[in-house]
DNA sequence: TTGATTTTTTGATTTTCGTCAAAAGATTTT
DNA sequence: AAAATCTTTTGACGAAAATCAAAAAATCAA
């Protein structure tokens, strides 16, 4: 599924659209370890993961990388408070497998919201799905002990286990790799 | 500031739009406790805090009272997942204080949408600046130790801590009411 | 396939924080 | 102003998780 055909399924694009949409749009292939994003610089673009998987983190006070989120794929993925406000951010985004991604820059997606206004529905839309991932993983930690975060990623990202390595998964729930490994092994 | 020219000071707004905004909200005095939204609706209306204060909080499995987040002056405040997604809402509002807001439906944003697509930018801004807030508060609690968080809150929302109650404070960092009292008390 | 590197597991110990309980202090109500 | 309610503090204790260290397992590269 490419990107245009993921938003069609939420909010319905005349045929004008999607092919603005897609003609401003660029597909690569690109290896495990890139860095769609570094940090200290204004974000400019902003990926659809259509294949792969991207991990979003950035480094705390004592130097420690820190996993905020998963990017799976058909998903949008960006460092949303640069590529937005158009500021640079602290955060990283790289790529945890071989993927395939669309990307569309700042100012296409921007000259976009001009000539479609319907566009800006779009990105409303992906904004709200943040959000409330965000929100989701917010409740996971708030206040759950190791055990219960653990139980969050079985239950609702069981695939990344498979896929991530122990640490980031560690770092994404707020608890220490061993902690982790050890309530992976009982049971 | 009424919330108006609140955006103004971010998008620039022509007065055309500027008076449908403010044509299409109502400006109330509620009193403390009042609860703006209750759990299991469907969020009709956005608010925009001009004097006072909010929280936002849901019920976890144990039927322990979480809070989420705090709305404070010159901020909006909604259901956000209930609000843009038409769907029923966890998550509860209440007010803190006696408070003055601005409230707007969906349905008149929804129409302001229509009419003037720049509206689209307003919602747009609202909901990065949550995204960043949140982005910031997950920051806060993902890795820290309690003595951490509470630095947290008193770097970032030193107010906070004269006008709500302990146990608010607490649960929003995801720590109980007596380690914080605890930590508090030696510094 | 072998060695090098990275990732995961396991153990011992220490620190942090939650829990329970009760007292002290504020605030609200009558 | 006294009583009732709500909020904050303090103490003792135990459980959970962090830290440090080292071994085992898995992955990668030559």
């Amino acid at each position: 599924m490419n990107f245009v055909q993921y938003i069609n399924s939420f909010v319905p694009l005349s045929t004008e659209v999607a092919e603005e949409l897609l003609s401003k749009s660029q597909k690569q292939h690109l290896p495990k370890h890139y860095l769609l994003h570094k940090d200290g610089e204004i974000c400019q673009k902003i990926y659809f993961i259509e294949k792969g998987l991207a991990r979003w983190y950035y480094y705390n006070e004592d130097g420690k990388d820190i996993t905020d989120s998963f990017g799976l794929e058909n998903s949008f993925i960006t460092a949303f408070d640069s590529f937005f406000q158009r500021k640079p951010s602290r955060y990283l985004i790289e790529l945890l497998e071989d993927s395939t991604v669309y990307s569309m820059t700042y100012a296409d997606l921007d000259q976009s919201f001009e000539k479609f206004p319907e566009v800006q529905r779009v990105s409303r839309l992906i904004l709200i799905q943040i959000l409330e991932q965000m929100l989701d993983k917010n409740a996971a930690l708030q206040f759950n002990n190791a055990r219960q975060r653990y139980r969050f990623i079985t239950e609702k990202h069981p695939d990344l286990l498979q896929r991530v390595a122990l640490g980031h998964i560690a770092s994404f729930l707020g608890i220490t790799q061993e902690t982790l490994s050890r309530i992976r092994a009982k049971k």
